[in-house]
DNA sequence: TAGTGGCTTTATGTATACACTGAGATGGTT
DNA sequence: AACCATCTCAGTGTATACATAAAGCCACTA
């Protein structure tokens, strides 16, 4: 593996698990020395994440992790909507049946119980997502969408995860598993409408929460 | 401006013009040669280039530029479709609606009259472009258009403007640009539907008709 | 004559040295 | 004491030297 895409990976990875936090500065020769790889790696590196959104250049001689706030995540689901509604839609006029027929299968004896059962859904939906994306046989629309996950990641990890709201996700893939594997394209994307509807509802009352809380807890500090 | 900056640009500039062909074959130390840097900032070009998909590493050892046939056509139009009709409803909702009427006017008196009239034209598409993205507000959907009309540009080339078609294409602008100043969002989405459509419909249509030329010239020679 | 093995060559990947710019500090002046 | 100019320095941008690996070619063998 070449030494760029580990540093690529490794700065991905912190990033998306909050190690590197919004507003992190990022100097070259420090992250360099960190990951044990030069200047000329590190900076193709950067070069990457900032492709994806994921740091900027602040000033000329500084750039950090960028912040995600609640606009964006407001803005990224407007984005992820128009891309993932366009993906149901020519899933579902092209899709493998039978496998989305499985996989409707699979969500709707999914198990939540405790970690590993969360470690397996999310793994389900990876999946899902791989299979929505070969029927799609779009590059572009797939490119677009990567771009999306991608930022989900944190997202995600801003919100934290609520029981019944995953119960309800479960049902909401499963039914827009259905609706590909039964080639109602109508159905898939209203379904994905409706499931990023309550997907987006329930990150902002996170989000919200956890400003709350946050507040209450410097008030106590 | 930096030397990987220009660098870009002129690679670009060259990519999208045609001087540089799908499948031309790009050495780093060919091109750092031919542009006046070094490898180092034209490796940061190529990967830019590489994140917009203007050239892939076809093999471990060479980088060639993207071809673009009639199916990347149709699949970047899918995605152009789900960006512009949910840009078209955003920008309804909170457009400066004095902005699209003026916009939608200067549509109304356009003049195609020769190349000055063409590029005058273009340019107005350009301003209502910029206008369109500052409507929307919205950086993650205004980055994955910034690809989409990337590429489009080599898309338009290759398809040759036809004069009836530009004129149909202007009215239809009219009608989005006036839509969105009345804040209609479904009517500015159905039109931006329609221009697509007839839009990809002259593309294709332009584009087999040069298939079918390049064939007889074949045949001829 | 065809195929294989190794060598040579050439390109990329990486490290490092140099250049230059911008920010901050320090000292002088008003 | 406050403000401005200059100097220093840290950090990025670029060039180049080195390491490495893949592709082509030639010779040798079956």
């Amino acid at each position: 593996m070449r030494a760029s895409d580990r540093a690529y990976q490794t700065l991905l990875d912190e990033i998306q698990s909050g190690t590197l936090a919004p507003g992190a500065v990022l100097g070259e020769v420090e992250q360099a020395a960190r990951l044990g790889v030069s200047r000329t790696p590190l900076r193709e590196a950067l070069g990457r994440l900032a492709a994806d959104g994921l740091v900027a250049q602040q000033s000329a001689r500084v750039t950090v992790v960028t912040d995600v706030d609640v606009d964006d995540i407001r803005e990224l689901f407007e984005l992820r909507r128009a891309l993932e509604e366009t993906a149901a839609r020519l899933a579902a006029r092209s899709a493998d049946a039978p496998a989305f027929a499985a996989l409707a299968d699979e969500f709707a004896r999914a198990d939540l119980e405790g970690r590993p059962g969360m470690d397996a859904y999310y793994a389900l939906i990876a999946r899902f997502d791989a299979e929505l994306d070969a029927a799609v046989g779009n590059v572009y629309l797939t490119s677009a969408l990567r771009t999306v996950r991608t930022h989900l990641v944190r997202v995600r990890r801003l919100a934290r995860d609520n029981p019944s709201r995953l119960a309800a996700s479960v049902a909401e893939h499963r039914l827009i598993a259905s609706a590909i594997a039964a080639r109602d394209a109508d159905l898939a994307a209203s379904a994905t409408h409706v499931h990023l509807h309550n997907a987006l509802a329930a990150i902002l009352a996170s989000v919200q929460g956890a400003h709350i809380e946050s507040h209450t807890e410097q008030g106590a500090a």
